[in-house]
RNA sequence: UGGGCUAUAGCCAAGUGGUUAAGGCAUCGGACUUUGACUCCGACAUCGGUGGUUCGAAUCCACCUAGCCCAGCCA
């Protein structure tokens, strides 16, 4: 169940006394990169959030600043929000407001709220004082309304050089807060913007821009992350001094923060130009795009947000809690069969050689709609490797070992006899009997086995490919240490074995392989089937460390 | 005394003066088991510190400590 927080408490409270009659909330996205979990939390926050009250979502590319931004990443956002199942009310560009911001920031202007400065900018910054020292005025602060309208007008229409001068608005140099020193409101910057082309050389400053969008769209409750609260107060005084109709109220909470994890953009894009990951979308990596492919549902996702709550304060949460919320979800909803990751072959001998039988299971024991499913059995199977020891290592051991018997899943007790090795030492072939009368379903009970292992038909057995994913970073080695001495080595392990091979495999499907995991059909499946290890089952056995 | 914010178990997180401080993850026991899974039972904190107000405080006050953010013509 989801957590109450503070911003439903103000939600619900502003409703309550009629302030508004439903919330309008919004996430607006820089697009300058991927999303990642991280930003799901902002994303499914704004959207349940509106959602639960009546409201309304609004996805708005924040594209103010095109020198950064570019339109690909706006089609893998709207990409991921959508499988997010956030879906947006309406969609908005920052850009598309640009004249309001002109005319908004010309009134500032003739309020004699805003002015142009000349200063270069390490004149602005030495100007701008330090966190102990208050700043000090521009010599341009106070320069005639009219002349500021003419040379703000020259601004828009190209009549200076990049960088020649700002506008600003005119606040107090000598405030606590660094934001309030009078922030540059306008920069020029010759820069085609992939929406607004060539029209315009200035571009607006966030702290102007976003007050501004979010009260043209009506947006009731803005949330962001708490690096914005100093900004606040600008925030509101842009919105009051633009005489904006709608003022829209700034909240700020925490980000989701993810210890162990390779987010940054540079360093991801380090990663694939060094080929340590395949792309953008590499299982390892948390972006929404690769956790789609490595089949996490969107529910789960959201689940797991959900639980994580609103906090003010500032934590990380290990991205293993989202494993239970993976595996919560697909439960009951995944087929089980038997694949085998790492095969070993099994000959009973007693079993004719030219016989085939085929048997029945279930898909699922917990959800009897996904139905059954037929498997073939023969005198040859595959069985994984970790499930022989030639010797029962100790009582707790309940898998196969020469002169024990175990339960082959939705067939036979088999009893290993020999075994074969290979010229290095490892088993080839294990030779073993199984008993008619242990049939899976035929209520048996004269004995128990030694355990229920799974098993393919050889005979039958589609061939596959297992992509088995573990940390990226090593969450060993100290956090402090540069990220790139941290890369664990086995991050991604690549097998070939087998599934069962009667089932017909869906595009993109999630299976639970009996006693290994959740796998998900990945999109290099075409000849050849491949798996990506979506989240391993729990275990509670522990196999002792070599 | 720059300003802003945070502090509840290994991790996340409810709680806003009044019974034994929710819940989830993790962990450790135990039951069940044709997945060493699932499920089920059980264990697991006195609330950053100190002092104060009060019949009573995680909740109010004071002081202290620790951590985060702010000096881009980024967002």
């Amino acid at each position: 169940m989801e957590n109450k927080n503070f911003i439903r408490s103000i939600i619900e409270e502003d409703l309550e006394k009629g302030k508004h009659q439903y919330p309008v909330t919004r996430f607006p996205p820089d697009p300058n990169g991927f999303l990642h979990l991280g930003h799901a939390r902002a994303i499914i926050m704004n959207y349940t959030l509106a959602k639960d009250y009546g409201g309304r979502f609004h996805l708005r590319f924040d594209d103010t600043n095109p020198v950064t931004e570019d339109a690909i990443f706006m089609d893998s956002m709207k990409r991921d929000i959508a499988w997010l199942g956030c879906h947006w009310d309406e969609l908005y560009y920052a850009s598309d407001y640009f004249d309001t911001m002109y005319e908004k920031a010309m009134l500032l202007v003739e309020k004699g709220l805003a002015y142009v400065c000349e200063l270069p900018p390490e004149k602005i910054r030495e100007y701008r004082g330090d966190l102990k020292n208050p700043g000090t005025e521009s010599p341009y602060r106070d320069r005639p309304i009219e002349e500021n309208i003419r040379l703000f007008k020259g601004m828009k229409n190209g009549d200076y050089a990049d960088g020649q001068m700002v506008l600003r608005a005119k606040i107090d140099m000598s405030s606590p807060n660094m934001n309030m020193r009078d922030p540059i409101i306008y920069r020029i910057q010759r820069s085609p913007h992939y929406n607004t082309g060539n029209k315009w050389c200035i571009y607006p400053m966030y702290d102007f821009a976003h007050p501004l969008e979010d009260a043209i769209e009506g947006i009731t409750h803005s949330l962001c992350s708490l690096e914005f609260e100093d900004h606040r107060p600008l925030y509101d005084w842009f919105v009051k001094h633009c005489e904006m109709e709608h003022t829209p109220r700034q909240i700020e909470f925490g980000k989701l923060k993810i210890p162990n994890q390779v987010v940054g953009k540079r360093h991801i894009r380090k990663l694939v130009e060094e080929g340590v990951v395949d792309g953008w979308d590499d299982s390892r990596l948390i972006t929404l795009s690769a956790l789609r492919r490595r089949g996490v549902p969107p529910q789960a996702i959201h689940n797991f947000i959900k639980a994580l709550g609103l906090p003010k304060s500032e934590g990380e949460t290990e991205i293993h809690m989202l494993d239970e919320y993976i595996r919560g979800h697909l439960k009951t909803r995944a087929r089980r069969i038997h694949a085998v990751i790492d095969p070993v072959k099994v000959v009973i001998t007693n079993y004719p050689d030219d016989k085939q039988e085929t048997l029945t299971a279930p898909n699922n024991r917990e959800n009897e709609e996904l139905g059954e499913r037929e498997m073939t059995f023969s005198n040859t199977v595959y069985i994984e490797r970790e499930d022989f020891l030639e010797e029962k290592p100790n009582k707790k051991w309940k898998r196969l070992s020469l002169g024990i018997e175990v339960r082959l899943m939705h067939a036979y007790f088999i009893k290993a006899n020999e075994v074969d090795y290979d010229e290095d030492g490892n088993v080839e072939t294990i030779y073993a009997t199984y008993d008619p009368k242990t049939k899976s379903g035929s209520g048996f009970n004269e004995r128990k086995p030694n355990g229920t292992i799974h098993f393919v038909d050889a005979k039958t057995a589609k061939p596959a490919e297992f992509r088995l994913y573990e940390d990226l970073i090593n969450p060993e080695i100290d956090p402090d240490a540069d990220f790139e001495d941290r890369l664990n080595p086995n991050s991604k392990v690549v097998k070939q074995g087998f599934i069962e091979g009667l089932v017909e495999v869906q595009d993109k499907e999630t299976f639970q392989f009996t006693r290994q995991g959740y796998f998900t059909v990945d999109q290099d499946a075409n000849d050849k089937l491949v798996f990506n290890r979506t989240v391993a089952l729990k275990s509670s056995f522990k196999p002792k460390k070599k």
